[in-house]
DNA sequence: AGGGTTTGGTGTGAAAATGACAATAAGTTC
DNA sequence: GAACTTATTGTCATTTTCACACCAAACCCT
């Protein structure tokens, strides 16, 4: 079973009995899928797969896959990740579940929309068998995608926009050590305002908040003054939640 | 079939090989659970229903079914919705997919969990033939539901608490004109703030947004000084989005 | 070495939003 | 009409937001 494969028998369930037999209803599946962001300092990026198959033979798509019978929602998304970019422990979150009865031309199945956020250093091409067809889009570049695919990328960033401002999940994007620039252009590419924040007070805001670590080492190998490095403190972060602190940008 | 009734064989999926064979995925299920929010006056209420067979006999559960083979999610949530009040048309968003794989002691079934927010009023219990068992509970005194309900009804009223502040769906809760007391009764019983809403600033803040138009009657049958009663107007708040406006309380 | 180039880093003031506060008005009941 | 109940209204101090411009520190090149 490979991600986001097609299934393996002619099977149209559309025109079923839908009223008294309940077996009927175990004729259906569901799946997961996985908007995986990443960033690469410039643009906001998604990972999308080529198919090998039909249906939507060579579109892109967000990767997935049916749901074991005896697998959790979340572990299957889990696994979809893992299965495509060998990284575990990440950022996950489920965004909606999509059902339209015509969404899959194989059969009725639902899938439950999920976004994911990575850090695009840690992932490697060459992680599984898929790799050679699996590429980051920038945002605004995916084009037609397979199935409903292209609404659920609009769902899941949404989402990623709002929660990007109520939660600190941009720093899942960045690498453990970042600069103040790096993540005021996080939230730039991630946001897309009709202006761009404010360098100053960006900086007062963010630092303000206290959850920043200055490392002892700078920025290095670029042509210009080098910048301060910070970290995230998720520990201070779980503290003042307590107390609390609701995180806003 | 009737709302929450159970499956009429016996069907356990869950030791099912999970490798080749991809019909074997097709013999799972997916239901929708409707979290019907109404509001009297004094406490915020969820609809409940009474289950009349196994398993969870006599348990109180949040209303579902099982989602046709040929039906959208979102009819189908509908469906429940109109089945148990007769109403339609009424808010109704997506909140969360619940898939533990043992959730449903019968077999596979993930299920779609909606909110609803209706106008306690135009309910009446006679609507549907399980009308006797279906009662409406404080949201703080439901008790134990069936299967996994109680974490559903948690995420639904997380949901519904943050949805209430950033847009105007409060208003779904109270009839179509009402008080400003009302609304900030509404208000205070959804959000459980630690202090309760400062009278004055909340007039304030409502009013200053100008959603709100004055009724030329007034308040009847209180015993005691009757206040203005308001409508909110869809129209305007439409307008006020597009040109950017974000409600928020 | 020095000038050019690039990004890093910082403070102030005006305007708006927030939040705490209490007294009078308009009905009803008895 | 006296007692009671809820409706209605404004001010001020504090905080937050937002717009805005210059020098500093590193590198590159010649």
């Amino acid at each position: 079973m490979t991600i986001s494969s097609t299934f393996g028998r002619e099977n149209n369930q559309r025109n079923m009995d839908t009223t008294g037999e309940v077996g009927s209803f175990f004729k259906s599946a569901f799946s997961v899928d996985n908007v995986i962001f990443g960033f690469d300092g410039g643009d906001l990026k998604v990972l999308l797969i080529q198919r090998g198959q039909a249906p939507f033979k060579d579109k892109w798509a967000l990767p997935g896959d049916l749901v074991y019978p005896n697998e959790d929602l979340n572990t299957a998304a889990e696994r979809v990740l893992e299965q495509l970019t060998g990284l575990r422990g990440v950022y996950l979150e489920q965004v909606k579940t999509f059902g339209a009865v015509n969404r899959h031309p194989l059969g009725r199945v639902i899938t439950v929309a999920y976004i994911t956020l990575i850090k695009i250093s840690n992932y490697t091409v060459t992680a599984a068998s898929f790799a050679q067809s699996a590429k980051w889009h920038n945002i605004d570049e995916v084009g037609d995608l397979a199935f409903d695919h292209n609404e659920i990328l609009e769902s899941c960033l949404r989402r990623l926009k709002r929660k990007v401002r109520t939660a600190p999940i941009g720093f899942e994007l960045l690498p453990p050590k970042f600069t103040l620039t790096e993540l005021q252009q996080l939230y730039d590419s991630v946001l897309r305002l009709p202006k761009r924040l404010d360098k100053r007070n960006f900086r007062k805001k963010i630092l303000s908040m206290n959850l920043l670590v200055e490392c002892p080492e700078m920025q290095e190998g670029v042509a210009h003054r080098p910048a301060k490095l910070y970290q995230f403190d998720r520990e201070k972060y779980g503290q003042f939640v307590n107390e609390g602190f609701i995180f806003d940008i």
